[in-house]
RNA sequence: GUGGCUAUGGUGUAGUGGUUAACACAGCGGUUUGUGGUACCGUUAACUCGAGUUCAAUUCUCGAUAGCCACCCCA
């Protein structure tokens, strides 16, 4: 008895056929290339990267600052440079109905300066120390940790030139990464002042093009048009050339190197992974000095490395600010932080965990649970249910999936006697307990439960002090357990006004 | 932007120049309506799009699109 549907008759089958053709013509609304939808199973990993960089930003006294995504092309223009890939071919520029031409930023170190300057902060207590997360646009071929709206978390600290400032952020970025269970390698270079590189560039061509005929093409053009590119080639000639290449550590002046040997020693003192890499050169115009990179610790060769960042002591004098305003800044690329937590099967706190899940039988017993819900739910209790369901199987089939540790049921039966059944998933074994009495009893229930995975969890803790293996929890300890403490003061009534409670935890 | 590889239900995979495209997981419904995690049964759901070759294309060819990878660059 199959498919009675396709025994009827041919016109039946053509109908059908020009369905389905008509169907398939109402083309798929997709995504827009290298975009994509962070659906509620992903959003842990973002949510955990913007925890930790809150925690880390307030540990480092960074306020949180919020720019437009769309901003004047001239912000990116002037910030990032003219001859940059970036503003030259990645920008997603637009006229709009006004007539400006306005873009969709491509990073937001530009913006935050701009900010900076356009509201006088220069008036404040420097340096200010700001930072972001949200959205960025470039339009580059997608490939794997390469979107074309990517997320970034990021720091900004303006109006500092001590080098202390430089190490600071630098250990920032890497304790996110550490906070999170991931090992990277820091990868520092300095590039100097302006004047110290056009001194370093002028050796480089030099001596490129004593070497000019073993050069790759595209090295041809970047000797023109930006030669410290050159040392980012890896054909096997240019490669070669490398090894002899001026490096720029020879060309810095007494202050820039006494600079940059200064944040050595920091990191140095800190004990931090780092390397000295001459061939990290970042690709925005604005840096200068220090300049850093966090690689993986499994990635040699830095193909996606999962933050970056540097001084930019120019940036704010270029954009119209003060002239000679030093800066500090550091963006974290979370879309390949968030792959790396996956690819390492590292564990993450669920977005929501219910504890409590309310089933119900009967029309009586629903409109109870409903009032108990709402009871339990204002005294701080992270709650579940499926009032549109009616069946009591269907409801503990949902219940289970949701990992709840109990089940409250209220039945025919129950309202009779004014209880409710209590039921432990873990074992099964149920209870009844007087309606009137059920908050009490599940408060008790609850701190006992609690205490027990506190306990579990301090004996994981003293087992994975050795090196992180596969299927790691990150650190999340500090955070987990400020929750908790949240949840004793709603509670003991401290927040029953329910103002606390939106999660601004959001990527927009 | 340049080059290579790939495209089958929601997901992961089979398979075929021809009639009914297979399997697993997930979803939904059930196994006498008050009990989840296991089991059994049923059910929903796919050949990316367009053109060409052919009597016949999901299968072969070309193009488009998307994804992956490399270059470039970056986070």
């Amino acid at each position: 008895m199959a498919r009675p549907k396709k025994k009827i008759d041919n016109k039946m089958d053509n109908k059908e056929k020009e369905i389905k053709k008509a169907k398939k013509a109402k083309k798929e609304i997709l995504t827009v290339t290298g975009m994509r939808d962070l659906l509620p199973q992903d959003q842990k990993y973002w949510e955990s990267v913007i925890k930790v960089g809150k925690k880390i930003a307030n540990d480092y006294g960074y306020g949180k600052i919020d720019t437009p995504i769309v901003e004047y092309m001239d912000v990116f223009e002037r910030g990032i440079g003219k001859q940059t890939d970036i503003v030259e071919k990645e920008m997603y520029t637009f006229i709009d109905q006004g007539g400006d031409e306005l873009t969709l930023r491509p990073e937001n170190t530009a913006s935050v300066v701009r900010a900076y300057i356009q509201h006088g902060m220069i008036n404040q207590t420097q340096p200010v120390k700001l930072y972001y997360y949200g959205p960025m646009f470039r339009h580059e071929k997608p490939q794997s940790g390469r979107y074309r709206q990517l997320y970034q978390f990021g720091f900004e600290a303006i109006g500092e030139i001590s080098p202390a400032l430089d190490a600071q952020l630098i250990l920032m970025g890497w304790n996110i990464l550490n906070d999170l269970g991931i090992e990277s390698v820091i990868q520092v270079n300095s590039i100097g002042c302006t004047s110290c590189r056009e001194e370093y560039k002028k050796a480089l061509v030099k001596y490129y093009k004593s070497k000019g005929k073993d050069l790759c093409e595209s090295c041809q053009k970047r000797l023109v048009k930006n030669p410290m590119r050159l040392l980012d080639c890896k054909e096997e000639g240019c490669e070669k050339l490398k090894i002899e290449a001026p490096q720029i550590l020879d060309y810095l002046d007494e202050d820039c190197k006494k600079h940059f040997m200064k944040v050595i020693e920091y990191l140095d003192e800190l004990d931090l992974p780092y390397v000295l890499n001459a061939q990290v050169v970042r690709g925005l115009d604005y840096y200068s000095k220090t300049i850093f990179e966090y690689w993986s610790a499994d990635d040699s060769e830095g193909k996606t490395a999962l933050g970056g960042g540097g001084r930019y002591d120019s940036l704010v004098g270029v954009l119209g600010g003060r002239q000679e305003t030093p800066a500090c800044g550091l963006s974290m690329g979370m879309d390949r932080i968030v792959a790396k937590l996956r690819e390492k099967e590292i564990e993450v706190p669920e977005v929501y965990q219910p504890e409590v899940f309310v089933a119900q039988l009967g029309d009586a017993a629903k409109k109870k649970a409903f009032v108990m819900y709402e009871k339990l739910r204002r005294k701080g209790f992270k709650m579940s249910q499926a009032f549109y369901k009616d069946s009591l199987k269907a409801q503990l089939e949902i219940a289970n999936k949701l990992k709840v540790k109990f089940t409250l049921i209220i039945g025919q039966k129950e309202i009779g006697e004014d209880t409710v059944l209590v039921r432990d998933m873990d074992g099964g074994i149920q209870e009844i307990v007087a309606y009137n009495k059920i908050e009490n009893e599940m408060v008790k229930r609850m701190d006992k439960w609690r205490g027990e995975k506190l306990d579990k969890f301090t004996v994981d803790e003293s087992d994975s002090s050795l090196p992180k293996p596969k299927k790691q929890k990150s650190d999340f300890g500090d955070f987990t357990s400020n929750e908790e403490n949240d949840f004793e003061d709603k509670r003991s009534g401290k927040y029953d006004n329910m103002m606390d409670y939106g999660n601004d935890i959001d990527v927009y």
